[in-house]
DNA sequence: GTGAAAGCGCTAACAA
DNA sequence: TTGTTAGCGCTTTCAC
């Protein structure tokens, strides 16, 4: 059996809660009896029980991070930014891929909140934000991660997505492309990427074509069906900005079905900066956000909550940079 | 505050053992009680505290999960699989990334000793076998993903290494390959595959060069490295195997990097069939593990092992499959 | 500086 | 069929 604190008691010849005190280094106790506690519990191989301290001190030191799919490049880049800061701060994670289904969303928020998790954070494409204002008190810890949500008030992280798309089409201008296609998310941030992609058109006085900019669900191969109807359209755009790497990889895949060499005779414009961005060919220039701050930002965020659950929300945008690799080119 | 089972207790003026009851299904309770009880711990909006049915029943439903790295697509996709088998289960996951590092093994260890996980599923790459053995209970739940642990006796759940080897290198050869290089990991299962490799070459009547097996850290710089090292020997191979897809990846830009063309010049195989096999031109040729299944075993397994501490370990295999894209051409 | 005791929310004997 | 009660392993007053 696992040593309980009642086992080092009785062996150190003190009570549970002096043990209990050089434990958690709370009250006074005098050096010796310490000493002797601490050996004690390394004779023992004792090790305190998570659970029944959370019992006590209803906390459990531990979080629900709430994401689409770890399987998904971005996000188990950004789960493990999270768990690492998490980690350091003495959190542990419970990991819950939703696939933007309601269904599983609610699962996991019924089954975290069992859990006790002392707090949330809530990825982009989470779709059940009532949902959980119902579940959960309206001082319980949440915080938004590259996802707004405009009805609520929650501290959230972001990148500044204007700022990002506003490097894209900027680059995509630089080079010289005057007839710029856009694959967009139904998100909110895809839709604050286009401003920046209409204020640089009117800028430029260029007129900005609704058929240019194609709006569908993040993946390969719906990108890669989007940029063949961009393709496909007369007077086809010579440079298009995929709001994120998925969406490139699928329109570059439609590039080369249609016999175009990139960046020559289509540049290609990703956002994320994962993995896939480097490994394909050529390797694919995107704008990056900075997921190590961001990761560290929200647990804070977090742990704030918990500590001063009144606190004024916050939105922190964090700056984006432009990766620039082999996918665009001048026109 | 969260409603307790004395609430509901209270409420429904019964006794906590009945709410108990009817929330686990267990003794026999009246079906009028019954629907009352139910009924209130709606109106309470109750759900019942985890921890401290953990504390009580001495068992938290949460296994850990150890891996090297999260933000891997192979462990990802891996981890992904094991998510939805546990959580169909009614288990859920803490995932620890450990990136080969001992330090962080033991502590994610110590900490979810400390939460009480039910059992720990243990990923390739981890090293602290024998810290384990220490840290807990010989008849501990612990199924080992992908790795094996000779010197110890686990459950394991695992391709069919030489199966993949001689898949893969029996392509190459069906291909008119007669001059083949490995790029192989420092790990068992490397080793194994190394031996279809041999046997493979024996049958075909082909002196092994030991120059053409290059053995380092599976990652995309050092693929690309090795690769290096093979094309500069003299008479370089005409097809690589590497021993797994970031690997692969890696061994495709150095051949790029030589102005290679691949598969004419030369044909790279590689093994996990993971994302990036299929995102990159020319799409990778690989092994597909079947990590859905593998998935669910190794889930099943743990389960096993906790409901039967004593039961008989195995090893289960699992067989690959040749997945042929275009990275892959006839001499 | 140390200990006794109550209580965290639940489960499981055992009684009734 | 339902209720009483004794823990589970820990934290935290409050006495001493």
């Amino acid at each position: 059996m696992k040593p309980t604190i009642y086992d080092v008691a009785k062996e150190a010849n003190v009570s549970i809660a002096t043990v209990s005190k050089v434990l958690n280094n709370t009250g006074r106790i005098g050096e010796h009896t310490k000493k002797r506690v601490i050996s004690t519990m390394k004779d023992l191989n004792y090790a305190p029980s998570s659970v029944a301290s959370a019992l006590t001190k209803k906390q459990t030191d531990s979080l629900g991070l709430i994401i689409p799919d770890i399987s998904n490049p971005f996000y188990s880049e950004v789960s493990r930014v999270i768990e690492d800061a998490a980690f350091e701060k003495g959190l542990t994670l419970f990991i819950c891929s939703t696939d933007y289904n309601i269904e599983k969303e609610r699962k996991y928020i019924e089954l975290l909140h069992r859990k006790q998790v002392d707090g949330y954070i809530i990825a982009s494409g989470f779709k059940s934000m009532d949902l959980m204002k119902g579940l959960i008190d309206d001082t319980f810890p949440i915080a938004l991660f590259a996802q707004d949500s405009p009805t609520n008030n929650f501290n959230v992280i972001s990148v500044d997505d204007y700022k990002g798309g506003y490097l894209a089409i900027n680059h995509l201008l630089s080079l010289g492309h005057r007839n710029i296609g856009v694959i967009a998310e139904y998100v909110n941030s895809s839709k604050i990427r286009l401003h920046a992609y209409r204020d640089l058109c009117d800028m430029y006085g260029l007129p900005v074509q609704e058929k240019n900019i194609k709006k569908t669900i993040a993946n390969i191969t719906n990108g890669e069906k989007m940029m063949k109807e961009l393709l496909q359209q007369e007077n086809p755009p010579t440079a298009v900005f995929a709001c994120n790497d998925a969406l490139a990889i699928g329109a570059m895949k439609a590039a080369r079905e249609f016999k175009l060499n990139i960046p020559k005779d289509v540049s290609i414009i990703g956002f994320d900066n994962t993995i896939l961005s480097s490994t394909g060919v050529p390797e694919l220039t995107t704008i990056q956000q900075p997921i190590n701050e961001m990761g560290k930002e929200i647990v804070d965020a977090v742990i704030h909550e918990m500590r001063t659950p009144e606190s004024v929300k916050q939105r922190k945008l964090f700056t984006p940079a432009l990766i620039e690799r082999e996918s665009t080119g001048e026109v």
